[in-house]
DNA sequence: TATTAATAGTTAATGCGCTAAGTAATTAGC
DNA sequence: GCTAATTACTTAGCGCATTAACTATTAATA
């Protein structure tokens, strides 16, 4: 059975909400498309784009906790396990109970980590700067209001 | 060992590239809450927002490749083969070698499938909605375009 | 001060998303 | 018409991301 015309009115009214056209798709594409220009570029390192997260919250404010981590990043707790791990693993991080509460879990960037700080952010750089190439610095400030907005919206 | 200062005029240098400020992060940010808000809605039906997207394809353009599909949400091939597998199990889709290029395999939406069309997309408007409830349309005119240069620029 | 509730973190199961390698089928080049 | 290259798709392995259930610790309260 075809698609009859009256479900392409049906489709046509509703457009804006379909992909690969609507807004959430497109959000989709373009962190997609940064992670994988990141990802690329990190290889070298054996790093991820959740790496470097992670190690930009420690590099403001070394020995946050799990918590602190997930929340500065607005991630979830149970996601910070596994790259914490795996952090731990590269030896990017060492973990470390907090002695006055002993439920939390502080984490602290090791020598390899803090070297980081000086190579990784011009890198990230090159890919911001790639994405927006073309647009002027008031349109880039102007979109990160209204993702700021968007962000408000639903959190 | 603690951050030092000249290592605070470093970060200070390269601020607009750190997480959690910068775009890539925000971009990341505001993806997965439009996923969390879409994924929360689509549950009673056991579907997901990736379910929803290769359904978009298909009722606009019914049996349509792997590739097809690929090529439309520029996702890759090897994404869509488990994302198909779990939409043929949950009878949404059915999969057929095309006769004439057997290498090519051509993806048919179900009667499940094809009732759907009635139901899911006034759901993605309410996360669209919802995410872009103080945003005029003016704005997100301008925010579409900005991404779709976004999307130029990595592609 | 026992009991209960709340908090911090981990684990397990499932679903994307990436790369790299592998299998078929088709096309191009000679 | 044989070989080599290309194309379509799948598989495997790993890294997020989500939910739900679980352990350990601390705080709240009767």
């Amino acid at each position: 059975m075809p698609i009859s015309s009256s479900d392409a009115d049906f489709l046509q009214q509703w457009q804006y909400a379909l992909a690969p056209y609507n807004l959430g798709h497109k959000l989709k594409l373009v962190s997609q498309l940064m992670y994988r220009d990141f990802l690329e570029r990190l290889e070298p390192y054996g790093l991820t784009p959740f790496h470097y997260l992670v190690l930009c919250c420690l590099w403001e404010e070394d020995g946050l906790s799990t918590t602190g981590i997930a929340d500065k990043l607005k991630q979830l707790g149970a996601t910070l396990t596994g790259v914490v791990d795996r952090m731990e693993e590269r030896q990017l991080v060492i973990r470390e109970r907090n002695l006055s509460d002993r439920r939390v879990v502080q984490i602290w960037l090791t020598e390899d980590g803090k070297q980081l700080m000086k190579i990784l952010p011009p890198i990230g750089a090159v890919t911001l700067e790639k994405a927006t190439k073309n647009i002027s610095s008031s349109e880039q400030e102007m979109f990160a209001k209204i993702l700021d907005r968007i962000i408000q919206n639903l959190s």
